[in-house]
DNA sequence: TAGATTGTTAATCGATTAACAATC
DNA sequence: TAGATTGTTAATCGATTAACAATC
């Protein structure tokens, strides 16, 4: 795929678009103008308009959007038309919460495999899968690929981890661990560092109005 | 506290500023240049200073920053200094995984209650602390008071316990629930959105470089 | 003191908003 | 057709970067 140059900021809202959308699909809302849409999710109308004509014209003069069109747009534009196989590295607390998790499985994200190094949780069921030996995840995920590496491993070998599932052939990694993992060019990876939003929300606590 | 209109990007980045000083402690490294600091964490040095000057003069002209004082610094300006009690609504997965959590209690948030309303669930001990029933929710946060509730609950309730924790006297939410809250002024919140970083990572990912 | 590096002002760049012509 | 609302260009605003005087 091609165009790139589309700034961070617009792709951040995407995800948010999405989910109006789908509240307004669920509401029975058949269309939409950008003026609506703008007061209900506070933004300018403005800015929907040229976020959504980074990707097409998805709406019609005189007419305004079509939400479920417009939905399904975004959709593709989020590369959520297909299905994504992930392999889940670190059953522990966060692992095995992501691994039952449903909400992902609604937008086509699915667990594929999981990996542990621990003798105790190896060969345990979760949610239908086996975990299996993360001393051979290489091989395992050269052997059944997965889409998405998802690692909820202690910081410490995070590094040592994403190297691995890279030289298996993964693409993409959800990276829950608390540091930066620095991967090759044609690898993604997006971060979930909950430490971070936590102290985020401790700064506007400490700064509150009128506190 | 004062001085409001601080861009939401500053804020954003202290977080990260914070977690590279530890590594940086943790190497023992006594003084940094804002040239070499960015040079590590891949940003200009004038952003650096720019950023530290929001909330004061932290180094010193020939020598640079001094790196434990800049660390303890950030750290009051995101209100580390003092604990942080938190209440977690929501004994799911997700609500487990964090309240068994480590990481949150090195940097002094530690859970104070627990809530369920699922009778299989309440009464349940989970990292020394027993489930309470939600009914109780709003009288229990009264006696005992927390900083933070934390709400991983489905999202068809999660306004209705924000309004709960609201009323029960709780300033900040750490909202894990995939909706948005509509809250007073003076209440802070701040949303964990997983599903919104997964399509992030699904837009990069069919996005890639020379895919 | 001379050298280094900050704090801060000025210049640039990019993102957001406003305006309006195109068009359904 | 007339009215509404988009797609898109132009104007504004804010954030990032560069430059440099202040100073340790």
């Amino acid at each position: 795929m091609k165009d790139q140059k589309i700034s961070i900021a617009v792709i951040r809202r995407l995800p948010r678009y999405y989910r109006y959308l789908n509240i307004l699909i669920e509401e029975g809302t058949d269309r939409i103008s950008s003026a609506e849409l703008s007061h209900r999710m506070n933004v300018t109308a403005s800015q929907i308009r040229q976020d959504l004509n980074h990707f097409g014209g998805f709406g019609q003069q005189g007419y305004g959007y079509n939400v479920k069109y417009l939905h399904s747009e975004i959709g593709k534009v989020l590369g959520l038309d297909k299905g994504h196989s992930m392999a889940i590295i670190g059953i522990g607390n966060f692992g095995k919460a992501l691994a039952r998790n449903k909400d992902f499985a609604s937008n086509d994200f699915y667990v594929k495999s999981m990996f542990d190094s621990d003798p105790a949780v190896i060969g345990r069921e979760i949610s239908g899968i086996t975990v299996q030996d993360a001393a051979h995840l290489v091989t395992s995920l050269k052997e059944d690929p997965v889409d998405i590496a998802v690692l909820t491993v202690p910081k410490d070998v995070a590094a040592a981890l994403a190297d691995k599932v890279i030289e298996a052939g993964v693409k993409a990694i959800w990276n829950f661990a608390h540091c930066e993992l620095e991967v090759p060019d044609n690898i993604v990876v997006e971060n979930v560092y909950l430490v971070d939003s936590l102290m985020r929300l401790s700064y506007n606590d400490s700064h509150r109005p009128h506190k």
